[in-house]
Order: C-alpha cells, then structure tokens, then sequence
DNA sequence: TTGATAAGCTACAGTGACTTTAGATAAAGG
DNA sequence: CCTTTATCTAAAGTCACTGTAGCTTATCAA
C-alpha cells in the first residue's frame, strides 16, 4: 500500500493535485488507515500515471475521463479513442498556426522600433492600430 | 457619449468583459446617465480597442496594464514597452516549441493505430507507457 | 516511552480572464 | 402608454489546479 506522496514522488504530482483529481470523480476514492490517510495500489499508481501522461500531452480532464473509460473496458473498438486524440491534434495544429501569427506580428513590431521615446514607440503603435497588423487575429487569448 | 453596447459592438468585446475590465481598474469607471447607465467616450473606446487588440496577440492583462500607463506618459523612453513585447515572443515562441513536440507524438500515436481493439489500441499504449514517446514533455498543459 | 520531525488531513480561498445566470431597472421608438 | 431592447448589480461558474491555515497521524531515534 502506498501513501499520497508516495504517488506524488512518483508521478511529480502535486499531492493537492491527487485530492483534486479525487474529488472530480477521476481518481477512485482511496481506502483510508485507521487514522484516516489515504493508501493506494499500484492500480491507483498507473491511473495517476496515465493522467499525468496525458495532461502532458494537453487533453483536457473530460477527454482523459473518456479515455480512461475505454481503457477499462477493453474489449470495445478503440475507433473513439483514436477520434479523441485526432481531435486533439487538430486543436494543438490550430493552436500552433495562431501562435505562428503571432510571433510574426510580434517580431515585425519590435524590430521596427528603434527605441526613441514612447510617442514613435512602433510597439504602442501597432497595438494601438490593428490596421498596421498583416495578419487577422480574431480569437483572444493564446 | 456611447453606451456600453457601443463600445461592445464596436471592438468586438462583451458588455459584461467592460465592465469586468472597469472592476479590475483597466478601464476607468465611466460616467453615468440620471438611470445608472455607464456612458464613455472615444478616448474610453480607444483605450478598449487597445486592451483587445493587445489580448489578441496574447499579452496578458497584468503586461496591457504596463502598456497603457506607458502609453499615457508619451515623453518617455520606450525601452520597457519593446522590453515586454520582446518577452511576449519568446514566450510565445517557447509555446511553438512545445506544441510542436505535442504534435508530434501525437501524430505518431494516430498514424500508428490501425483501429483494433482497445487492447491493442496504440494511443492507450502510449498514453499508458511514457517510454513510448520520442520527446520529453515534462510541462504540463498546454 | 518520549519527543521531534515529516507527512498527511480538511476546508476554503485564490489564480486568470473571463462567462453565465437571475432578477431588476432604464431607455428608446411607435 | 406600452413594448422591446439595453443596461444594471451581485453572485456563481469555468478550467485545472495552487496555496494557506490549522490541525492530526505516522515514523523513527534516543
Ligand atoms: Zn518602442
Ligand atoms: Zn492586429
Ligand atoms: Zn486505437
Ligand atoms: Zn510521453
């Protein structure tokens, strides 16, 4: 039987993080000692493993819920799995075509500065004024 | 005088992000008709259409602050304005990198699934087994 | 057995950048 | 005047955690 940070070591995950995956629902409810701690088996290990593995590779905690399901149950055709993580490439392919653009913008703008005052700061100008932009960039955030 | 749908509709904004942006101190607070409804001028629109053109190319509201207090005080160097967009692309840049990475393995994971069953199912097994992977992805995320 | 130290516990607040909801009030047009 | 649209406040929800406070348990040496 393993302790919290036992898992926690193991898989570089913080142990608050463990009692947050547990209360979602994504870890199962782990059996207790007689003064109330937490004690897992290797089972719980490679489930936090799995996890880990796949926030590393960026699916979202519903798409690793999914994922866990069908790993449970083996026998099923693993055509949804396989959507999931098609999905998830697309979305990481989007992501990287918008950072692309970006770091073209923010390339061509500091380059143009010349570091005079903040009145010609080319950096200012450009956010100030979309129109100096070459690229559309319709979505916020990262 | 414009309403808050004005500059909602004008800069592509939702009424309740203003007024968010308002409550954290972004934007100043506006002025108010008899009835309590705010009423802003082209000057508060400017400032907005800043704020989101600065979000579109992923500056985060902590470095649109600095931004803007520079850009209030025109008789300064610009130094610390270039200083923060330079950080913003290699932050952005450092972002590609690890999507690019992501990609990859996730790529490799698709191609490599000939869609058995989930027994056999290569994106499990590689999910399950970081030693599978080509690259070390040791954030987390995306 | 004692006592120190490390590890664990619960419960709740905070993060960033919003979005959503509920329920009430104001403004504008016919 | 009436209806529709716009706006108001306040609070909770989102995602995936992280951090804090204040306490209890486990472990091991002396
Ligand atoms: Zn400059
Ligand atoms: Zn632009
Ligand atoms: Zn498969
Ligand atoms: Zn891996």
């Amino acid at each position: 039987m393993l302790a919290i940070g036992t898992l926690s070591r193991k898989t570089g995950t913080k142990v608050q993080t463990i009692r947050y995956y547990e209360q979602i629902g994504l870890m199962n409810e782990a059996g207790r000692t007689s003064g109330g701690q937490r004690r897992y088996y290797v089972k719980d290990l490679d489930r936090l493993a799995f996890i880990r593995h796949s926030r590393q590779l960026g699916f979202s905690l519903d798409s690793i819920r999914e994922l866990l399901d069908l790993s449970d149950n083996p026998s099923q055709s693993c055509a949804e799995a396989d959507s999931i993580a098609r999905r998830q490439l697309r979305q990481v392919e989007q992501r990287i075509k918008r950072l692309q653009a970006l770091k073209k913008e923010l390339k061509r703008m500091v380059a143009e500065c010349d570091g005079e005052s903040v009145a010609e700061c080319k950096v200012l100008e450009v956010l100030r004024d979309h129109s100096e932009c070459l690229t559309n960039h319709d979505e916020i955030g990262a």
